[in-house]
DNA sequence: ATGAAAGCGCTAACAG
DNA sequence: CTGTTAGCGCTTTCAT
């Protein structure tokens, strides 16, 4: 049905080799033969087949992500949508194609990771949700596969980090807040496991007490709605409440916006309020939200950038620095009410 | 590096043929020698190649799912996550991959389509965001892919439909409103081109005109918060405003929930709201939206299901039926205020 | 019931 | 410089 190289190499009167060499661009043949060839092909509509590019390569020309999160986290991801087409967008203009898989916890994930590459499915992959103390990079370096990760874990990786800083504009929202005049600031974090859960908090108490001021008011969460708006309350319960909160994501900040108002306190007169994310709907919660605006399709473009570069040699293995995102104020943060 | 059948019949004192067989379970072997071989390859950890296995059976053993979406919808939706984590659940059952692509337009997508065949990368598509006139029902019928639609066109399609039924939901959101006392209920719809936005219209439309009211409080937008906005304050701008309002996603519904709250009105009092999605944070608005809860896990279990039966050649070519989603009542929709 | 051998479409080492 | 040829790992037909 499709037309192969035997069929260009005929058309054209040379051997397959040298159609594989005029289609490669690689040195050995007459700039004569090479244009007869590439005409032909051209003419009779020719495509490679990764098929058979695969199997006499060794390679996939695939790259995998394997995403361990429990369904219920998913849906309300924001990350993960814009984050994979940035990496696709990569990975297409070089030929490459995205598989993807779930699963529900670390364990399913190596599993999957182990069966991606002895099924010789992908040349490489993205680590995402970095965890400290991560076990895939053990797995990853035995199973042989190129890596990148998101963040740099505390464990020894050998493989590139692709970085995004998420301690500037933390520490911009703290201290956003105590400029504002506000002394009792609260951190409802995600969960401290992940390398992005910690540094958020590592920001937000840096910023504290170069301040002065007490990191005390921490709740830990698992980044959904429900946790967060849990942690909220607890939080509020406290006999010494915080005046502001800095959540680790819009998700929690947006729901524990709705469940503070309905349960009479205003924002942001008696409550301030940042997220994380700047995702689509935090400019129209009310009041608008304060967040940081991270920027997932680039982050994802850069990451298929750098795994891609590495599979064909030509990444020093260097981590790279994203530029770091910036703080978003709208009108969720205000001066504390006794100040007024 | 790996271990081959060759190996594998070496050690078995077989042919590779027979080892093929023992392998795909074929008749043609003594239970002995098949024993021995499937032994061999256990305790070799032999692993199938699925790069020899799609050269010589000229299968991908891969199905694929081009998104055309402008990359701003991208972060904010909800249904993409949940779906294609249901999709790979199915197909990882089977030994199948996700080749994931994204388009910004209908023609890039065409373009993602031919060239996943032509490089032999997917046996089957998934076509999500059905358009009423879907061009790619034809091109895929042109390249002899295997396919399921979401939903089914108007344009007649060969490929079996898996449908999920969003009248039934809407008609019971209308009819709620109704029960409630409200006579003029406005539809915020979306893209009107895709199955989806209509058929969620004309449910509406249907509704109203069976209670003998007029379905004229109509708007379209393209599903994202920010048209959300601004058709709801067309709509509320009209000489004679709606009372309630049905939403076409929960995006848009959380939106103009803020939105008129910052302009003043009270919701459920002055303004009733429902979406559709049921998305994690609509339980979280303020109110707690009214909202239709579906199941887009599900949904692409079985349409990964539905095609990996069509290439098999198990499956009739019949659409599939979903259950139909549930409206969930919360607190966003009440009696309208001159009734109280 | 079992085994030999010819592809699948391409790459790359080798000979001419 | 150009062309020939032997794989890559598996499937499948055809003898045995």
């Amino acid at each position: 049905v499709a037309v192969t190289i035997s069929d260009v190499a005929r058309a054209a009167g040379v051997s397959k080799g040298a159609v594989s060499f005029a289609l490669n661009g690689r040195p050995g043949l007459s700039d004569e033969t090479r244009i007869r060839i590439l005409d032909a092909a051209a003419t009779m509509g020719w495509t490679p087949s990764v098929r058979a590019k695969s199997l006499s390569s060794s390679k996939a020309y695939s790259i995998g992500i394997v995403f361990e999160r429990p369904p219920a986290l998913l849906s309300s991801d924001t990350f993960f949508p814009s984050f994979i087409a940035g990496v696709e967008t990569t990975l297409s203009e070089r030929e490459y194609a995205l598989v993807l898989q779930f699963a529900p916890d670390a364990d399913g994930g190596e599993r999957a990771y182990r069966k991606l590459v002895r099924a010789g499915r992908v040349d490489g992959v993205i680590l995402t949700d970095l965890r400290d103390d991560d076990s895939r990079v053990g797995v990853l370096l035995d199973l042989g596969l190129a890596a990148v990760t998101l963040n740099r874990p505390q464990t020894p990786s050998p493989f590139p980090a692709v970085r995004l800083d998420d301690s500037e504009p933390i520490t911009a929202a703290v201290e956003h807040l105590i400029a504002l005049g506000h002394r009792r600031i609260a951190h409802v974090g995600g969960t401290q496991a992940f390398v992005h859960g910690r540094s958020r908090r590592h920001a937000w108490a840096t910023a504290l007490e170069r301040a002065g001021l007490a990191a005390d008011l921490f709740v830990e969460t698992d980044f959904g709605a429900a946790s967060g708006v849990a942690a909220t309350r607890e939080l509020l319960g406290r006999a010494n409440p915080p005046t502001a909160l800095v959540y680790a994501n819009d998700l929690m900040a947006i729901a524990s916006l709705a469940d503070v108002q309905a349960r009479g306190m205003r924002v942001p007169d008696d409550l301030s309020i940042t997220g994380f994310d700047n995702t689509d709907f935090s400019q129209y919660s009310n009041p608008p939200l304060t967040t940081v605006a991270t920027d997932a399709v680039e982050w994802g473009r850069v990451s298929a950038r750098i795994l891609l570069d590495q599979l064909q040699g030509s990444h020093d293995g260097s981590d790279v620095v994203l530029a770091p995102p910036r703080l978003i104020v709208r009108s969720s943060t205000a001066p504390p009410s006794q100040e007024r």
